[in-house]
DNA sequence: TTGCTAATATGACGACCGTCATCTATAGTG
DNA sequence: CACTATAGATGACGGTCGTCATATTAGCAA
């Protein structure tokens, strides 16, 4: 059954897009490379013409995550250019993203599953946390490059610890007050001195 | 090969401790059931005479975690009663408790397995997340039990967070850095009005 | 149109893992 | 001391998964 070239560059495209959505909902051992296959339309032999192996997957699609919230964010700021910070705690900190793990923040989704993995999806992670970092410190208000680079870290450890409590914990009430909590938090974080 | 059921006992808990260090450390995926059993001198035939699955033993070794820590916590709270968020900051942020996930928070350690994991997991975490956020609101600076609260939330949610990404990160400097700057958000957090 | 090559399908292999049945030897009991 | 209940050892079963060998089909170049 052999496809068009550009056919076949769909086709990766296409995986690509689903492992990258679907290893942010289960984690990179949470699905395995014949169902993402199967969601693709596709069955688990062509897999090895597009990646090396499912590491290899992982990394490419923990970097279009990142890709795709970098370009995000950047277009965010250009729209909310007074108070991004709060504009950024409303859209990451609800309800709504919390719950669709799938399309969200790969910092929120793969930080502690990256830390145990290879270190080709560690160092894909870090280009993708240095990028985001650069991306909130330029809006950050603050005197000094450093003081905004600083903060920017700071911001991105509270939206990161927030969704990750917000998801693992049982009770909506005490997930709702956790995401609350962490948006008055970097709010004033981000404002004071 | 029978053996006293003090033995036995101690046996029981020799893979509580066991599962609670390595699971911190691996994930509750990334060590088996067998590797677990010969770490502690035992062989796996015995496991489901202790435990009744692997999920079960997940949610004991996570509780065990969490009593651990509550305990310390407690203590160093005891110790230093002024200024007691910045002693526990300068505690937990560090390069050693970020190079040892093993005996380290529980927390940063299982939140996003446990938001894909069994119900079971996910009770036993909640409960340890609502002891925790207690103990560090007792302690909080603060006028009214429900800012206390809130602060706590949000002291977890950049302790978790600043972990997760200090431990994910492939730069030694970058992780340093963000360690740094959670240290100073969370105390300026902790202080502020 | 013909022949070659590339993309995917089918199927299998080996490794790992959770779980359980069965066996053994010894601690506890009378 | 004899009996029995039980902790642990041995070994196996079934399922899942990553990977690869091979077959098949059709795009693409001559």
């Amino acid at each position: 059954m052999r496809v068009s070239r550009e056919q076949a560059s769909q086709n990766r495209d296409r995986i690509l897009e689903i492992a990258s959505k679907r290893f942010r909902e289960t984690g990179f051992g949470g699905i395995g490379v014949a169902d993402l296959m199967k969601e693709a339309g596709l069955t688990h032999g062509g897999f090895y013409g597009h990646f090396s192996s499912k590491d290899d997957l992982a990394s490419q699609a923990c970097a279009q995550a990142f890709d795709d919230k970098l370009k995000m964010w950047k277009e965010a700021f250009d729209r909310e250019s007074d108070d991004p910070i709060r504009a950024m705690v409303a859209v990451y900190l609800t309800e709504a993203k919390r719950d669709d793990p799938g399309s969200g923040c790969p910092l929120a989704a793969f930080g502690q599953e990256v830390a145990r993995g290879p270190a080709s999806i560690r160092q894909t992670f870090t280009k993708g946390v240095c990028s985001l970092v650069d991306v909130v410190a330029s809006v950050i208000p603050g005197r000094s490059k450093a003081i905004k680079r600083r903060k920017a870290l700071a911001v991105w450890s509270t939206l990161v610890g927030a969704m990750v409590l917000a998801r693992a914990v049982d009770d909506a009430e005490l997930s709702n007050e956790i995401l609350k909590a962490a948006r008055i938090a970097v709010t004033d974080l981000s404002n004071a001195s």
